[in-house]
DNA sequence: ATATGGACTTTGAGTCGTCAAACGATTAAT
DNA sequence: ATTAATCGTTTGACGACTCAAAGTCCATAT
């Protein structure tokens, strides 16, 4: 049974390596988990000994079969989770990512299996981030227009927001900008790296780098975050 | 913060004295958290040093003020999840120790307020156990009713469960005898250390060590913990 | 081609929680 | 009162995780 702490790792290693094979930088990972290199390259030994990865010295870690399946376990877990907490402990969105980092190490099979049954098997949490499933734990990364990319004048629908910092969050939410709203860009102005979109009744300006961030798709495009917390509503996306 | 050993030392201290300022025997703590008798002496000195606890060499453990502050909030965190499995996520009434065991060191008080809430903040757990509250921490062990003491051929109600084990927890609901339920001991036999107890409908037999582990009241008598004499009967013993 | 800078690894050390085994203290029994 | 038995403490060691600082590798700029 891996600890927390290799859990952690784990989840860093694939949230980091889910476009191509490509090895992923041990420095990345010191950076995502807050310690010094010289922690990185021991754990990664430790955990490579223990089947979870490779590790190409000097070049980077790639998760095996067995690792990327932890990882994704650990990743439900964080992502029903804030979906629980969002929905049904009517939590802040905001601030759920905090709470599911230290309960995702805690949940047992038991009780993710009621919580999933619970909030209807949604498949993506509250931020838009997909939940991978029991049976088919594939974990995409798939659409790669965002309102930074996406044409100007033409209205999108947010499908996801790529950060979970509380601060970014709470902006999110101030101009409601969350998974599931419409919006469409105003304006684009590289020169100033400035973003002016129009919500449903009122503007928002924001980054480049924050635009990044929030992913859309066209409009007409179908739903994919979770449905309002009732079990028995018609919402149940993913039956089987 | 203590980290979640020291919190269940602090846990385990607690529940072995609540009666008299007695000191907790090492040794106890030792057989109740599974680790050697060293093992336990290391740690209580180090609890100590951090003011948790009193360490009289040879005698025993008292938790400090501060200790007993730590320990009844991890309790009541450990009550409170209980609750909500078995309430809102519909879990097994003899599993949910188990869980509570882990979770009790990963949620946040945040979660907690909300949880309470939703629960109404209901003063004692699906076993019976009293739940601390976060204004008046008093922690009682007051009722020394058991099926092993109470009179033969008299109603009483089930208030509580001295045993989280599942065997016996499951024993206890499959004969319903859980908090809540009336029960008459119909015979006791010291020689054979049986008693032999009614049910509403059907009758129950079981050891006298384990009758002691079921605390009992005058069928007549008003829930035990204090308060507004709410009739909704049956299991929500505290609304509001 | 070689020197430099940046990324990674190694080494030595520290904390926490744990064990086994040797050692002391206290209590109970002769 | 001396001895046993029991209970508690000490000691030395280890695994997991971490750091700081010294060492190594390698791409590239000159």
């Amino acid at each position: 049974m891996p600890t927390s702490t290799v859990e952690n790792y784990l989840k860093a290693i694939l949230v980091r390596s889910a476009d191509a094979d490509a090895a992923v930088a041990t420095g990345s990972l010191a950076e995502a988990l807050g310690v010094t290199p010289g922690t990185i390259t021991t754990m990664v030994k430790s955990m490579a000994s223990r089947g979870l990865l490779e590790h190409q010295p000097r070049e980077g870690v790639r998760l095996t079969d067995s690792g990327r399946a932890h990882a994704l376990a650990v990743l439900r877990k964080h992502r029903l989770v804030e979906t629980f907490l969002v929905q049904v402990l009517k939590m802040d969105w905001a601030e759920v990512h905090e709470e599911a980092e230290a309960l995702e190490h805690a949940i047992s099979e038991r009780v993710l299996l009621r919580i999933d049954a619970i909030l209807g098997h949604p498949d993506a949490d509250p931020h838009g981030d997909p939940i991978p499933s029991a049976k088919s734990p594939q974990f995409d990364r798939d659409s790669s227009l965002s309102l930074a990319t996406c044409e100007a004048h033409r209205q999108y629908r947010v499908e996801r927001i790529l950060d979970q910092s509380p601060s970014f969050l709470e902006f999110i939410q101030r101009t409601g900008l969350m998974p599931g709203s419409t919006v469409k860009v105003a304006e684009r102005d590289p020169a100033s790296g400035v973003v002016r979109c129009e919500l449903r009744d009122h503007p928002a300006t924001l980054g480049l780098p924050e635009a990044a961030k929030i992913e859309v798709t066209e409009a007409a495009a179908r739903p994919r975050v979770a449905a309002e917390a009732h079990p028995s509503s018609g919402s149940a996306r993913k039956p089987r």
